[in-house]
DNA sequence: AGGCTATTTTTTGAATACAAAATACATTTG
DNA sequence: CAAATGTATTTTGTATTCAAAAAATAGCCT
């Protein structure tokens, strides 16, 4: 006879929900400045308003959600200028984890970052954007992670969830992401021959690119991914 | 007769309750590794238990205060490596600060800071600690103020509150003392000349001595100041 | 007496209830 | 008919209540 009931919840409520709703946020199942609505929200996880509004509060100090007082909360909206703060910061972030991971890594570190390279590469040459998209994101969470550093890891994933919440698909111009894949490369130079200051440049000016990149995109926000 | 009653709360209380966790978690009277007692709190700010959970949740996730589940929450304790990474991404942040700074400072702005400065080197010459260590924290304000980036201005001050809650009093060794001020002279040159990179490593270097002052003090952390 | 278990008490987690503010709606009036 | 004002409804903010887990205490047995 089982002594513990595994179904029931082993991990708090609030944490739950937080992870839910910054999932829906970052995929954009709710819209930047969109609503949430503490009723419905409720109904839809099942649970009390008590842990939801722990969590929204939680998101708000993440700086995913905004709360307006008496008036509820909304899924953060950047501006132009909000987008060109927060790539400033995570130039900063990425070029810190660059110094660091150069310092740091391990061979074998070293040798999945290759093989990550490896395979984006490929779905760069079949044109495969989704890949690409995931493969890359691989990559610099892999880099951030060789820089050994928990504080850096969690402020670049805090700083960089903003980011996600836009939904920007880059690269789609040919020009730029043969450059940004050029970087990709660099940052393999650099990171085999443990240069710190080189990678922390090529860090900097690739997350330059993808600021511009997306910035262009804010302008002309035409085509939305299927 | 009064229209409005201005005692009541005119902002949120979760809001209010945050800022006043904050302060007594910043300022030592919640010691690291101290219990928050929910009744306790309640009593003494004379609310109830929904704002003052919504609050720690919030300091959660500014990494001021660790939930144990269904074992209330604690101060956070930094460990010698958690100090280390803290420190580190201190550090990049504030030369990330340091090289915006020197790029957009205005001419007022740069001012203020020499004011500061030479009061700094007032209090310094005075050996005025407390004096001198609100001074050293006004200049580095000023400095990331004038990064005129409000994302780096939010990252840097939810970073350093965990810092500040050590209440360490850094620089009580002479000579350590005299190099800090060095640096500080050093700081306000790059500034004046508007030299991003030279900027950016005084500051780097700034705070890595910093973090070893701060390390060697928590080694052996014998005398804890009046 | 000492170590163990059982029971009480306290504390935390979550849901509900109540109050105040904001919004939506309808009615009235110029 | 439009603007404005008053009323109803919804939504948010806070307090209270209920339930479950942890801690403290007491009792029991060897």
């Amino acid at each position: 006879m089982p002594i513990q009931n595994l179904s029931v919840p082993r991990v708090v409520l609030h944490e739950q929900v937080a992870a839910t709703l910054r999932q829906m946020l970052v995929e954009g199942l709710i819209a930047p400045g969109g609503k949430l609505n503490e009723r419905e929200l409720c109904e839809e996880l099942n649970i009390s308003r008590t842990p939801l509004r722990e969590a929204i509060k939680m998101l708000a100090v993440e700086g995913l959600v905004e709360l307006l007082p008496n008036r509820g909360s909304v899924a953060i909206e950047l501006s132009a200028a909000d987008v060109r703060h927060t790539f400033e910061v995570m130039a900063g972030l990425e070029g810190l984890s660059g110094e660091l991971a150069a310092q740091r890594i391990t061979e074998s570190e070293l040798d999945e970052i290759k093989a990550l390279h490896y395979e984006m590469m490929a779905a760069y040459t079949r044109r495969d954007l989704s890949a690409y998209y995931q493969l890359n994101a691989a990559i610099h969470r892999a880099i951030n992670q060789a820089a050994k550093n928990p504080v850096l890891t969690a402020t670049y994933n805090q700083v960089n969830a903003r980011l996600q919440a836009l939904r920007f698909r880059s690269n789609q111009d040919g020009e730029k992401w043969q450059h940004a894949v050029d970087e990709h490369a660099a940052m393999i130079d650099a990171l085999s021959a443990r240069d710190p200051e080189a990678l922390r440049r090529v860090l900097m000016s690739h997350l330059s690119n993808k600021k511009m990149v997306v910035m262009s995109q804010l302008n002309q926000p035409a085509a939305t991914a299927a």
